[in-house]
DNA sequence: CGGACTTTTGAAGTAATTCAAGGGGAGTGG
DNA sequence: CCACTCCCCTTGAATTACTTCAAAAGTCCG
C-alpha cells in the first residue's frame, strides 16, 4: 500500500509526469526512501555523490559556501521538486549543500540506477532536461538582475519571487512560508543584513511589507512590483 | 561526402559523443546546415523558437538584455557546443539573443526532429543533459562570484576563465582569441566599461596583462591567478 | 529569567559609478 | 598616402550607493 501511495506521488513529481504505471513501478522499485529532521543537511557541496532525489513532503535550501566562507543561496526546493541533479550529469561531487528547512521525505535512487531508468525511458530523461532548463533559465535570471540591478531592485525582485514560489494569502497580505532572515535575503541577492534589514525597514513604514523575525509578508504587491520594475 | 564529413564532426560534439553510426546518420538525415556571417544574430531574445544547432565553425557569444537595454554576456559558444538548448526543454521562445562573432557554420534542426532523436535514442538526451548541467554549473559559479567578490576580483576570474576557454599560447603570454572590449568584460562581470578600464590599466602597470583594442593577453597568469582567490 | 539569535540604526569609510573630456588606432574613402 | 571618422580606451573629479563598524534593542525558547 506504501508502494501505491509511493506510484501517486511520483506520478505528480515534476521527473516523473506522464510516466505510465509500470515505468512507475519500475520506478518504485529500485527507489529508496529517507527522511532528515530540519536542520539537517542531506548532502554536502564537495562530498561524492550518492544518490539523487525527489523531495516528497518538506521544504529544502540550496546553497554554496566560497573558499572564504562565504553563503550564496542557490534555490529552494519544494515537494515534488529533484534534488541533487549533478547525479545525472556526471559531476563527480555536489556542487553546493541541501539543508532541510523543514522535516523532509524524499525518495532517492543511486545514480547508477536512475541513469538506467532514464536510459530505459526517455520521457524520464526529457522531464530531467525540462527540469534542468528551467532551472538554468532561472539563474539565468538571477545573474542578469545581480548584474544590472541596485541593491533595493534585487531585493524587491527577490521578495516577490518568495512571494509567488512561497506565499500564502492572509489577511494582512501575501506570507511568505519560509523562515527569511535578513542574512538570508542577503545571500540570496549578494548584500548584507545590513542594507537588507534598512530596506526592509524603509519598505515597512512605507507599508509595503510588514515583517518581524524571520518572517516576511508583503502588503503591497503593486508598489513593490513596481520598485522592482523602476527604469530609474 | 558532405554527409560523410558531416557524420565525423556530429560525432566529436558534446550532443552525439557516442553515439553509434547508424545514430548519426539518422541525426544527420533530419538536420539541415545554416550559415551565417561574422556578427549576425542567430536568434534574437524573445523571438518564438525554430531551431536547436551545433556549432561547426565560428564562435557565438550570447546575451541577455534588459527590459531598460542593458546587456549581460550569458557565454560564449565554441564549435561543437550546442545553441538554443531552449529548443529542447519546452520554453516558448529564446531567452537570449545569440550573436555571430565570426562566420559560423552550423548543423541544425527542428524542435521536434530533435525531441524525436532524443526519444528514439536515450543517449542524445543524456548528452544534452550532461551539457546543460555543466552550463548550470558554470553559471552557478558565476552567480557565487559576482554575489561575493569585488569588481577587480570579478574580472580576474573572468578572464582566467576565458583566458583557459579561448587562449592561444604567444611568445607574450595568453592571448584571449575572442574580440574583447572593455565594455564585453564589464557586460560579463556586471560592472562598466569604466572601472574595468581602470583595472585594467593598473595590471598592465604591473605587467599582468597586455590589452589594448579589443585585444587582451595574459602576460602573469599566477599573479593573476593570485588576485582572483585573495580573499582580502 | 537567562542566553542566543535576529534585527535595527547611526556614523564612518570605501568601492564603485557617473560625469566629463580627451586621446588613440583602425579602417575608409578621397 | 593622408585625412577623416568611428570606435574604443583612458583618466580625473565629483558623487553615490553600499559596506563596514559599532552598539543597542527586540524576540524567542527553554
Amino acid at each position: 500500500m506504501d508502494q501505491h501511495l509511493d506510484l501517486d506521488i511520483l506520478a505528480r513529481t515534476e521527473l516523473f509526469r506522464g510516466a505510465p504505471e509500470a515505468v512507475l513501478r519500475e520506478t518504485q522499485a529500485v527507489s529508496f526512501r529517507k527522511r532528515i529532521h530540519a536542520g539537517d543537511v542531506l548532502y554536502r557541496q564537495g562530498d561524492p555523490i550518492t544518490s539523487i532525489y525527489v523531495v516528497i513532503v518538506g521544504r529544502l535550501c540550496v546553497t554554496q559556501t566560497t573558499p572564504d566562507g562565504q553563503r550564496v543561496i542557490i534555490r529552494y526546493l519544494n515537494p515534488s521538486e529533484m534534488a541533487g541533479y549533478a547525479a545525472i550529469t556526471g559531476t563527480e561531487s555536489y556542487p553546493g549543500t541541501a539543508t532541510a528547512i523543514d522535516d523532509v521525505h524524499l525518495i532517492g535512487w543511486t545514480p547508477k540506477a536512475f541513469r538506467k531508468l532514464m536510459t530505459d525511458h526517455s520521457l524520464i530523461a526529457m522531464n530531467a532536461l525540462a527540469v534542468l532548463g528551467t532551472r538554468y533559465q532561472d539563474i539565468q535570471l538571477r545573474l542578469r538582475e545581480i548584474a544590472t540591478e541596485k541593491v533595493e531592485q534585487r531585493i524587491a525582485h527577490t521578495v516577490l519571487r518568495l512571494a509567488e514560489q512561497a506565499g500564502r494569502r492572509t489577511s494582512r497580505g501575501i506570507e511568505i512560508t519560509l523562515p527569511l532572515s535578513r542574512q538570508d535575503i542577503a545571500e540570496m541577492t549578494g548584500t548584507n543584513l545590513h542594507s537588507v534589514s534598512r530596506t526592509m525597514s524603509a519598505w515597512e513604514t512605507e507599508g509595503i511589507v510588514l515583517s518581524g523575525r524571520r518572517r516576511v509578508t508583503v502588503c503591497k504587491l503593486h508598489a513593490l512590483a513596481q520598485l522592482a520594475e523602476q527604469t530609474s
